[in-house]
DNA sequence: TTATCGGACGATAATACTTATCATCTTTAA
DNA sequence: TTAAAGATGATAAGTATTATCGTCCGATAA
């Protein structure tokens, strides 16, 4: 409800607005990772007068302050990482295609906190390259 | 030599330029993610009348034919991979700054060979997100 | 509730990176 | 040597993203 998203902007620091609250609420209900022209078209049906500029900026907010987290690699553009589960992703070499896949399915789980130069770890991403099932078939 | 380059031409499939030749041997004296503009300013010396879609183009071919790896994540730009040793990626999350880390160092030797849906897997490639010393002082 | 002010909005120009086009030149293979 | 295929350089075009700016909205205090 709105309270909710009222109280998650002060939460983070940020003022809400309806084209925020929105916005929020279409990814929200949005799988996968997105891209901010998918996410535009969606909130569009429900902000007709909304602006892409608009969506751009408040991704970015919304990833800078943690709300969101970006996952741009391997796509042309900047997506949106919608799975909140600890996973990684597996990227077929062929058709491009990105799947999640969770933690414990890959079956590696990583420790070390820090690495040489003294890199301190925050979290780990693993892109596993491969073939899709469909494209083993062609 | 010329003579190298030529049968290496040749065991790609692909033809045989001046461009291309000084392209090759630009960037096998490159370290780390170059992208193509900084490939472009160098082989601009020794080439001046180069044009920055040549550059591209051949890196793209190069890519293709397995001379180069690609690795475009966590940049801007496209980036190709220099270090032909197996390694992965600590990305500093405040800086941005990319730096490789040997495999055996970063202490994860993933065995899996089919995944999920079939998936078949052909390489990991992990990313280590966390921050890098200079960071840590900040 | 209303006034005020800083931030957010939408429209659109600008930028960065990359690719497409095309006339000309080079390489390859016969 | 020659003709076909492919590569080059100049530049236009395309795509994704960001900057600019005038207007408007929303949070705060009177
Ligand atoms: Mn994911
Ligand atoms: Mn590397
Ligand atoms: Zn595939
Ligand atoms: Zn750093």
């Amino acid at each position: 409800m709105q309270a909710d998203f009222r109280q998650l902007c002060a939460d983070h620091g940020i003022a809400m607005t309806h084209q925020r609250q929105v916005l929020y609420e279409v990814m929200q209900g949005m799988e996968g990772h997105p891209s901010p022209e998918e996410v535009y078209a969606l909130v569009k049906k429900k902000v007709p007068a909304v602006s892409l500029a608009t969506v751009y900026k408040n991704i970015h907010l919304f990833v800078e302050s943690g709300i969101f987290r970006k996952m741009s690699m391997h796509h042309g553009s900047v997506r949106v990482e919608m799975n909140s589960e600890d996973h990684h992703h597996m990227v077929c070499s062929k058709c491009k295609a990105i799947t999640d896949i969770g933690e414990k399915e890959l079956g590696l789980s990583p420790t070390q906190r820090r690495l040489s130069d003294g890199f301190l770890v925050e979290r780990y991403s693993v892109d596993v390259i491969g073939l899709c099932a469909k494209c083993q078939k062609a």
